[in-house]
DNA sequence: ACAGTTACATACATATCTGTACGTATCTAT
DNA sequence: ATAGATACGTACAGATATGTATGTAACTGT
């Protein structure tokens, strides 16, 4: 009985199953202990493999980063920040970005974006570069739904738009992942300080 | 003309500056690169010394984390805490400790609470036992200071105090840390965010 | 079937960080 | 003044991380 395994697999499907398998033993690595404490030893081991493949697959730690950010990344703006596009009441939108984002974090993964960005604030690494990018253009988005709002009176006056996005998309992303799995007060909480810091009055 | 420096100085004022000056270097870097990537070399470098000095004073890496949060939990108490036991009506002790912490964000050695707390979260590390002690004990004053508004009519019902007071201090801490500089934003946000997730009405 | 490519493992080189042992200069007490 | 304690520097050892070079087994096209 040889460890015939997997039911013979086609070199496209093997490096695939190897990738996705590193990206999520990455992605919860980072989640968990963030980019310096994460080892690729360990995210190899975890995933079955060896830091061979590893290297194999990314040309280095930075480029296996870089890969899971665009994972995060892709799924958010697919699950999350596709209601920012949605055009409609601007005040809606948010409070719906609010609860898509707290859904989103309920997986445990999520925590991969707010580590990052702690931890390579204010630095220069390629991987800041690209968290940074990545927020902005979310932040930008925010902004420019908040004026929308407050042309069309569905949101108050209030500090500067991009101030207030940047407030607003901070809380939120802090709050989400602290109370994930806290169902379903993470969904409620989320909006509310949404609200708060749009100045909307409780639902 | 020798290197005549300081006027003089008896060994426990020695004593003090140094450890001072390590504790500020420390902290400010642990404030920038978190906890993994503090180097002790450089910690000791920029505060004018070498690690040997560094190690006379501090038994390991662990110990200096330690004696810099304790700074920051001495500090934070006194000038943010100490509202949570002033009696008074409870949703505004809450609204002047988001204030308060706002202020408080504006040194930039703050960030050294949410760095070490999300770099340490659920991980068993004396930093991380600390930090989570300290957060604890927070987040029961102000869960107690939510009922007692809620009883008293000052604070409308929502989630478990206990959830709601947990997203009240995330919500602050990252916001607070993120405008720290917007000034005088950042205030302003801070409350936003804390009447939100209170469910008080914009002010 | 066989040559070439791909996927992955193993072994090695190197850098960096912590911690410790020890040496030296400065202060203090008798 | 001198012996001892204290503050700090220097040198070394061990652990662990990344990255590279090389070996090997599995798959693929002709």
């Amino acid at each position: 009985m040889t460890t015939q395994q997997h039911t013979r697999l086609t070199q496209a499907e093997r490096r695939i199953r190897s990738r996705n398998a590193l990206l999520e033993s990455a992605a919860r690595g980072i989640a968990q202990h963030g980019y310096a404490n994460l080892s690729l030893e360990r995210v190899a081991t975890q995933a079955g493999y060896t830091r061979g493949a590893l290297y194999h697959q990314f040309a280095g730690k930075d480029e296996l980063v870089l890969a899971v950010v665009g994972w995060v990344k892709e799924t958010w703006a697919a699950e999350v920040g596709q209601v920012l596009t949605d055009h409609g009441n601007p005040a809606d939108a948010l409070l719906a970005l609010a609860r898509n984002h707290a859904i989103y974090c309920r997986r445990d993964v999520a925590a991969v974006l707010l580590n990052l960005r702690i931890e390579f604030d204010s630095q220069d690494h390629p991987v800041g570069r690209l968290i940074a990018e990545s927020i902005d253009h979310i932040v930008t988005d925010c902004a420019r739904l908040i004026e929308a709002g407050r042309t069309d009176g569905s949101i108050p006056q209030g500090p500067p738009a991009r101030t207030t996005a940047d407030a607003l998309l901070t809380a939120l992303e802090a709050v989400a992942i602290e109370l994930a799995g806290q169902a379903p007060h993470d969904i409620d909480l989320a909006e509310r300080a949404v609200r708060g810091v749009l100045g909307l009055p409780p639902h």
